[in-house]
Order: structure tokens, then sequence, then C-alpha cells
DNA sequence: ACAAAAGTGTTGCACGTACACCCATGA
DNA sequence: TCATGGGTGTACGTGCAACACTTTTGT
């Protein structure tokens, strides 16, 4: 390694990106923020921003997340590069860290790294345009993702910078770890019914479940679900169990995704 | 978004550090090499370097890689943040994003946020001590991440920075990884046998698999090996089929973990 | 002959899938 | 009474674990 000397080095700058997603309506669906400037001014967006001189990445990430939507955030820790515990108490959002993107080129005006995170929220009563969001809305991912060229499918302009890119890319990973974690809890308010969590996994995935088989299944793994106490029917038909998530981290065995 | 000012911004210097591993003597082993200068000068590091201002975070990953070792990157595609496609044709190591570590006081001298890669090679030869490396050695990942304190195994100095951070993550992901993917046939040479194979997973994991389960397992997956042609009596006893790495790169359903 | 490693056959069990069936509520 | 979602029972298939057994080399 050459010495450190910090004028030696090209100016990098580094940001965090968020991908946040929630089920709405029986849809996946991630927040976007609208540019108010160039470039890309008018182009739907990831939020994100700056990496402050006194914070981690982490703490970058659930400050942006608390600017955006008001949300604490749930910090997971292991191999995606965690560097402190939770500092808030309350409930949240869950929020790991993705991937780090860094091509030359991906931002025209300077070089910017950008540690992507990604965050997994209940359904939440509106998009709060705080900070300096200019508005945002929660959209389906399907619509986002979308490749151009698409026919019948105009009107949806594509994301700014490489962030379709960063969206897939943490789509992905949520659809995949909720198959082997009970993570799919995060999309889910405090207590929930079986038939609740279900709907978030057929939303993810975007296939049907068996409601008999799945309820055998999540109900029989030991620790995944602690009985709440009450019931509900705000889903309509016979009275469901509240349930809220068990201390168990990892699904084992995992939750078969259908090959649909 | 504040606008962009480079001069505004905090200086951040951006680096890549490897976490290399192979499979030496029944041992899943870690490239590491001796610091020449403070901090941390005379202890144990993992390899890395600064991102230059012309190459993306895989192409400073791939270019550390071949200093340090000679060996070419077959970089993986997917959710972790590959750029580009490989720029070389011939056999190499496997590599991939890990993670990002950006904690401010990580490097004492300057805030450094150092992307993590993993590789996974097959047995070298020797470490060669190229580049900026003044020496560089394999050793057993269960010395590295030996908790200080634990009795009778003095004489390993911790790793400097938070590389032991940093490798635990990589070795974690590399023994995750190889339940559900092909990825172990990277720790191979081109052509090998099912034995080989299967001591691979047993130095990756420190578990013994039965060898006669095993073997229905990887040749009864499609497109998981296809056979070389040729036998070879190398690890004694009876002849084995050669194999080579098929085109499958998911394994399903997945090789279990054993408890143990 | 013996050890060592490669392969094959077979059985039992755990778990997923499919689907018939019953339960409790609101309209 | 009917629609709707919650929840249980049961038969069938698939795949892993365990282990007996055969094959082919080196010493």
């Amino acid at each position: 390694m050459p010495p450190y000397d910090p004028s030696a080095h090209p100016p990098f700058a580094v940001t965090v990106d968020l991908v946040v997603l929630t089920v709405r309506r029986h849809a996946l669906c991630a927040l976007v923020v609208r540019r108010g400037e160039p470039p890309f001014q008018g182009r739907w967006a990831l939020p994100g921003g700056f990496v402050r001189p006194d914070e981690n990445l982490t703490e970058a990430a659930a400050r942006e997340l608390a600017e955006e939507t008001g949300l604490r955030a749930q910090v997971a820790v292991g191999a995606g590069g965690a560097e402190a515990p939770d500092p808030y108490g309350g409930a949240g959002a869950h929020l790991e860290q993705l991937a780090t993107y860094g091509d030359p080129h991906r931002d025209p005006r300077m070089r910017v790294v950008s540690v992507a995170h990604l965050a997994l929220a209940p359904d939440l009563p509106a998009p709060r345009a705080g900070g300096d969001a200019r508005s945002a809305r929660w959209a389906p991912v399907d619509e986002l993702l979308q490749r151009d060229g698409a026919p019948g499918a105009e009107g949806v302009a594509q994301l700014a910078f490489d962030h379709a890119r960063i969206l897939a890319d943490g789509v992905e990973r949520a659809r995949s770890k909720i198959e082997y974690s009970s993570l799919a809890t995060a999309f889910c308010p405090p207590e929930f019914t079986v038939g609740e969590l279900r709907r978030v996994y057929e939303a993810v995935w975007g296939v049907a479940l068996d409601p008999r088989n799945f309820h055998r299944k999540v109900t029989g793994t030991p620790g995944f679900l602690v009985p709440a106490g009450g019931t509900t029917t705000r889903q309509g038909g016979r009275p469901a169990q509240l349930f809220r998530a068990g201390g168990a981290t990892l699904l084992n065995p995992p939750m078969l995704r259908p090959e649909a």
C-alpha cells in the first residue's frame, strides 16, 4: 500500500442510497423521490444522500430512512457490514447493507461511490416528503423495473443513474431472503395474522401459496411466530389469531418458492 | 440531495480489500500480507489497495488479486454489485463483492471506506509477494479468527484494522454459499474427482460427509458436473472419474450442512 | 492379502404437496 | 343462507440419512 496522503488521492464522494420496500394493495412497492435538479431532473430516483464525516454507513442509511419515511431502523447484524447496534428502541423497519456501486461514470458530475442499503417496512400511511425530498411516492416495482420497449407499457420513465440496477438487486435480495429467514415479518405490523403474512409472500414472489400448508408451515416452526393473544376479523371471514414475530431469525427448513 | 460541490465534501478514500480463500491440506486458508509501515506495522492484514480514478470496483479488486496471486478473476454477476464482465478468458478465481466497511475510525489516519471482495481460488503453488506486498502467506482461518484469550493458542496476533471482521464475514459467506451453489468447484483445479470436491466441503464446513451419499448427490444433479473423460488415482485407491464444473450455477435442492 | 478410495442398492423417515373437509364470522 | 377467510386431517411422492455391499487400484 502506498502511504496515505489525502491530497494524493482522487476525490471520491461516498453516498448511501436506499431501496425501501413495502407491500401495498397486494403489490411489492418501492419508495422513489422525484429529482429537482440536473442531472436526470424530473426523473424518479432512490432516496439517498451523502455520508457525513462523523457517522458510519449504517448510521447514514438510518438517518436518510428516518428523513424520508419517519421510520426508525432495526439494524440487522451479520455479513452485511453492519457497524453499530440499533440505537433506537421502538418498532421500525429492517435495514441492511445491500451492495456498493462505484462505476466511474455512474454520476456524470464526479466520482461517486454509493453504498446501497435495503429497508423493509410495513405499509405506511403516506410518504412523507421530508428532508430534501421534493416529492415521494410508493411505486410498484414491476412498473419501475419494466424494460423500456415493453409494448403497451409506456409512461414510466426509467429511474435516474444506475438506480434500476440497484432496485433490481434489492428486490432480488428480498425475494431470496424471505425464503430462509423470518424477514417477511418486517413487512407486517407488530401484530399480524397468518393470512396477512402469507399475502406478503404472495406479493413479494408474485405467486399463490396454499393457505392450509402455509399455515402449518409457519405455525409449526418453533420460535418463528408467537401468539399475541387476540384475534381479528379485519380481513373478513372467521376470526384469525394474532401473532408477533418470534425470536427465530432463520427458517429451517426454508419456505419453498414455487417455480412459477 | 444538496448540490454536488466536490470541495464541499469531506475527503473520503476508497479502497478494496480482498478475502482470498483456498483449501490447503484439509484446511480453509486465507491470504494475508505483512504490513511494512504504521499503523499496525508488522501485523498481518488482508491484501488491498486504493481504487484508481479510471477503474470500477470490480476492476480494482481483480487488479489487486492479480498483483498478489497472479490469478485472473472470474467475475460473478448478480446482486453483488458486479459492474463488468470478465475481461479475461483463462482459468482463474471466483470473485464477488462482499460488503463495504466505512466506520469513521477504522483507519486512524483518515476516513477510508473499503469495499471488501471475496475470492475463491484453487490451491496455489506459493504466494507471490508481488506489487507492494512485503510478504504474504496462506494462514488457516481458524488461527486468524481465534479470539484473543483462547487458552493455549497464543502466538497469532490479531489482524490489522477491522480485517478480522471482514475475514469472518467472507468465511461465513463462502460457507453458506456453497450450500446452494456450485461455488465449491472454484476451490478445485479445472479437472477434479468427486472425492476431491467432497474434501473441499469438509474443509470449508469442518465436518465429515458421507462419501456415498455425497457422490449420488453431486452426480445426480443435472448440469452440476460434466465428465472430463479420464480417471486418476492421485488420491490412492480405486481410480476415480475426472469431472469439470458444469454450467449449472445453482444447486437445487441445496447441499445440506450437518449441524455439527 | 490387505488397506484405501470409488461407486451401487436398499430401506426408513421427514417433510412438502394436494385436496377433502370443518369452523366462525359478516352481510 | 351464503360468501369469505381460518384452520385440521390425510394420502401420496420425493429426497436425504444410514449402512451393507461390490469394484479397482497400490503396497
